[in-house]
DNA sequence: CGCATCGTTGATGGGGATCAATAGCTGTGG
DNA sequence: CCACAGCTATTGATCCCCATCAACGATGCG
């Protein structure tokens, strides 16, 4: 909208450049995409289940996440957004939500809308192609959680849980050594690993008495990466990193 | 390649025009894509993970899953795809496998370039965002699993993968009434769901004797559909199949 | 028709759910 | 600045869904 709006896609403008070149002109017209800059308080939905989106949601600070909650009332978290991420990128192709997503804590977003990204896409099909492959990391990532929900151990799980928010940070360089912010709930964990906030609970004090990880005052702190790494049977690839 | 490969693509047609009306030029520029046609006995891998992938897959005839196997020797099956569908298709733009794409039973599949696929994407942009959105229908079913494994009881997990194959098999005209082909074994079924065979196996009895489904010979037979789809906790709007 | 795969059944055990109660933490307003 | 409310973390006791292990029958294929 303005000169300070344009800022605000910097973070995208260096994700998307960790997989390719922008050319002068596909950088500009990104930078000259419409933004809307929003505060959104702790559990604030940016936008329901059912619901038909007209608009992308750039993270800007803070984290978000989706979920769906069943008619049982149980609820299951898809995925944590980290600055950087578009959560809802999909919405692009797929406007009526199948599911919903939340600030976590409070949390500054950016929203774009649909019809200008699709004029990008149209205009510039390699941006279209980093995009079209950012949603494919995120359903690379939905699968390597299906197999972590359906294969691994409550401990295992957590563990997996724990190596692939430190990966996504280091990548960005959001890391401090081997330690991140972690802003969420016991109960958030929870009903992204598909166990109990008590189980959450136990399970995390074994990963203490390992000296595997400490977590308090929503810092993680990885004591022993490798360690961590083993029983987690965790492998990065899944993330699509570099190529 | 020839005039009779160019026949192998109409079922890919087909299924773009249940979401989109393809111009003349687009409708041609995909009949001429090259394809090579492939028989594939039972079980046969078609790309393994950690490959790098040249072409994309059209299934046929007959099925085929994907599926991850852990350090620890545990299959997750992902996905189970039918003929029409392209179950690889996010190689595009993600060309090194995360996991393993095999036929179940025998099948043939129809071998697309990727270099040709960009080709149209780029000349194509309305061709692009119905395959992107085919993807992203792929997350979203990869999301209902997510939630399916994590949530739901044995029980209502069977009878909730019973509802999508029906739905999907329906959706392209190919059930029989209330009944559908599954050629799929109790092991199969068993690490598409996160549960023990043995398991499987005594839900799947829970299921006949509340006179939901019979099952035998492949042959999936759904005896009451609004009673499997209750216990499944089954919407069908994940699917996206309309809009 | 012999052998391997697949389906079925039973006995037993365990990982994690459930329920319940306590303690710590955070914000908020009087 | 304290007191209260409400959420979050922690812990214990008990239970159950499903895993595990083992055996046997059925089925289909070479």
């Amino acid at each position: 909208m303005n000169a300070s709006s344009n800022q605000e896609l910097e973070p995208l403008i260096r994700k998307l450049e960790t997989t390719m070149t922008l050319t002068d002109d596909e950088r500009d017209a990104i930078l000259r995409l419409p933004v809307y800059r929003m505060s959104l308080s702790a559990h604030t939905d940016i936008i329901r289940d059912g619901e038909v989106s007209k608009q992308c949601c750039v993270i800007l600070t803070g984290w978000a996440f989706r979920y769906k909650i069943l008619k049982s009332g149980k609820r299951q978290v898809l995925s944590f957004h980290i600055p950087g991420e578009i959560p809802d990128l999909h919405s692009m192709h797929l406007p009526k939500m199948d599911h919903s997503l939340s600030a976590l804590r409070g949390c500054t977003a950016g929203f774009i809308p649909h019809e200008a990204l699709l004029n990008l896409t149209t205009q510039f099909s390699q941006v279209a192609g980093a995009l079209w492959r950012d949603t494919l990391i995120d359903a690379s990532i939905f699968r390597e959680w299906m197999t972590n929900i359906g294969q691994r151990s409550a401990k295992s799980r957590l563990a997996h849980l724990f190596c692939e928010l430190y990966t996504r940070f280091k990548v960005l360089g959001l890391e401090d050594g081997f330690s991140i912010p972690l802003p969420l709930s016991q109960a958030e964990i929870a009903d992204a690993l598909g166990i109990t906030i008590a189980h959450v609970n136990r399970v995390l004090q074994a990963l203490r008495i390992d000296s595997l990880v400490t977590l308090k005052g929503h810092q993680l702190v990885i004591l022993d990466w490798k360690g961590l790494a083993k029983i987690a049977d965790f492998d990065p690839d899944y993330l699509h990193l570099s190529e």
